[in-house]
DNA sequence: ATAAGTGTACTACCCCATATAGTGCAGTTG
DNA sequence: CAACTGCACTATATGGGGTAGTACACTTAT
């Protein structure tokens, strides 16, 4: 997986960040598995290998994943729970955003019509 | 009021792009109204006058402020419905933005909440 | 032990956005 | 006329993002 899209505006080492990130959350890279290698991942997306670098220390840095010099880069073991720790800081931004849209006069149906989850599911998951 | 923060990381010229927005939806500057000149902001934020007319460009370009040379700056007479209207498109950040809050396990309820305008909930249990 | 691959640490350079500084010009207003 | 306005232009400095290349120490497989 892991696109890069150089013409997005968005710094490349970003993508590179938010697409590990993804995948550690979707399942294709697993709590303790390993990660391409900064040169493999540089060779497949064209990508000089210290902005790779750049991206990992950053993951790194956070505890998301764990550097192994040797060896290689793999999934931190509690990778998850970190990525969710931090998401919940994100809920003030959202909160933000939110009221951005209220003030400029965004109907508040269309508002909460946006955030909540439209994929057909239908999820009656008793939280237990 | 129109505060800068040059330490914020977020460009002056982006900054001050806001906060005319902001000011226009809470009215401060009515529709038709003058906007303080370059040269005046220029002088009161210590800012200077090219990044203050980059921001007027922005603004102009986007129909939500009218320029008169030799005269002054003015807020579009339908300034309030352009922002509305960009502020639609906008809908699509939130909708990414709690997909990936979703995605990294953030509760649902969280989400909604806020989103939802907390002015004096009167605690609606029952979600309609 | 050798070879290949790994993360890491450097240095150097380029490009571009941001921001400042200064000058000047044409238009409007009192 | 004088003072203000928006606007255009040039020049400069700074920092982030990205590339390029080299080197080192470590691990792993042959």
């Amino acid at each position: 997986m892991l696109l890069i899209d150089k013409f997005s505006g968005k710094p490349v080492y970003e993508q590179l960040i938010e697409g590990v990130e993804r995948g550690i959350l979707t399942g294709v890279y697993a709590e303790g598995s390993q990660l391409p290698s900064l040169r493999e991942l540089s060779a497949v997306l064209s990508v000089n290998p210290n902005t790779i670098q750049k991206s990992y220390a950053e993951l790194t840095r956070r505890g998301v994943i764990l550097p192994a010099p040797g060896s290689g880069c793999y999934v931190a073991p509690n990778a998850r729970e970190v990525l969710r720790r931090e998401a919940s800081n994100k809920l003030e931004a959202l909160r933000v955003l939110a009221d951005e849209l209220r003030l400029a006069g965004v109907d508040e149906q269309d508002i909460l019509a946006a955030v909540r989850s439209q994929d057909k599911v239908n999820d009656k998951k008793e939280v237990k």
